[in-house]
DNA sequence: AGGTGGACCCGAACGC
DNA sequence: TGCGTTCGGGTCCACC
């Protein structure tokens, strides 16, 4: 679930709870976490780091260590962190890690689905990382109308595989990129490499805009997710086409339509996204 | 090259 | 009420 909105959110609130601190004792209760790498290894490495930053990249949230070492965490569907000001208190079966900072307070890790994974890179290596498996920034300077289209051009798979493909563009999951189609009236199954100019244009936008949105209502809240401080963002209640199957297009009034696509359930309006071809 | 489907997980929602 | 089944979601990987 967590998609570029709600890591973006997740970072904002947990930036001004590690930015400086040190990691005084790191609990590493699951050993998927980290694999194929060794959980007591991990642990015992990230023991004594301290926090130069929180960053953000696509859907990866990024501890940057004085040291110039990264922690890259990649939250999956249900990965989500805690700040408890005050230590521990009840007994969670889904937390999943523990990082106690040198200024008394515990950054808790939980995973109901245990998708997640925490990996950590050695100065120098997160360039490399990156490379070839991340798109731009959707917010960045980069990600222009002409760069998506250079992107795009002569490729033979549908948009809304496309836009799932983070080499495409970083941070766009299912949910978002449902809602960027819909802004730009452009259906999920039309070959990418057929977008008219005016098509990429709008897409682009859409992209941004969606994400925006997402970002300024604090991410979407669905089931119990909270954010680091125990908030609940309210997106969820902007959503045009996800999770709306059978509900009326906020456009034209068209019963919202559900179809599989790139193996993903797909929301869309019939009528304001038109099918291509026969 | 692109698509599909399975694997990884587990709670929720659903069907009986 | 209490089972069993299905679903979903991000990413990787095997296979067509």
């Amino acid at each position: 679930m967590p998609e570029l909105p709600e890591v973006e959110t997740i970072r904002t609130r947990l930036a001004g709870s590690v930015t400086g601190k040190r990691f005084e004792r790191v609990e590493i209760l699951d050993p998927r976490l980290t694999r194929p790498a060794d959980p007591i290894t991990v642990a015992a490495e990230l023991d004594g780091e301290r926090v130069r930053d929180l960053l953000r990249r696509g859907k990866y949230l990024v501890f940057a260590f004085e040291s110039r070492r990264h922690l890259l965490v990649h939250l999956r569907m249900t990965g989500t962190f805690l700040h408890a000001r005050t230590g521990i208190s009840a007994p969670d079966p889904h937390r999943r890690a523990v990082v106690s900072l040198d200024d008394g307070s515990d950054v808790i890790y939980r995973d109901v689905r245990r998708f997640g994974t925490w990996l950590l890179l050695e100065p120098g290596e997160l360039e490399r990382y990156w490379d070839g498996k991340l798109g731009v920034e959707p917010l960045g300077l980069e990600f222009t109308a002409q760069h998506l289209a250079a992107t795009l051009a002569g490729r033979k798979v549908r948009i809304k595989a496309a836009l799932l493909d983070q080499r495409t563009v970083a941070g766009v999951g299912n949910i978002y990129a449902d809602e960027a189609l819909w802004r730009a009236r452009i259906h999920p199954l039309k070959t990418a490499g057929d977008l008219a100019r005016d098509d990429v244009s709008r897409l682009r936008q859409t992209v941004r805009e969606a994400l925006q949105v997402g970002i300024a209502r604090q991410g979407a809240t669905l089931r119990d997710y909270r954010d680091p401080l125990g908030a609940s963002g309210t997106m969820q209640h902007e959503f045009k086409v996800y999770g709306r199957a059978g509900e009326p297009c906020d456009r034209c009034g068209t019963p919202i339509e559900k179809i599989r696509a790139a193996g993903r359930g797909t929301s869309y309006c019939p009528c304001c996204q038109p099918h291509p071809g026969p």
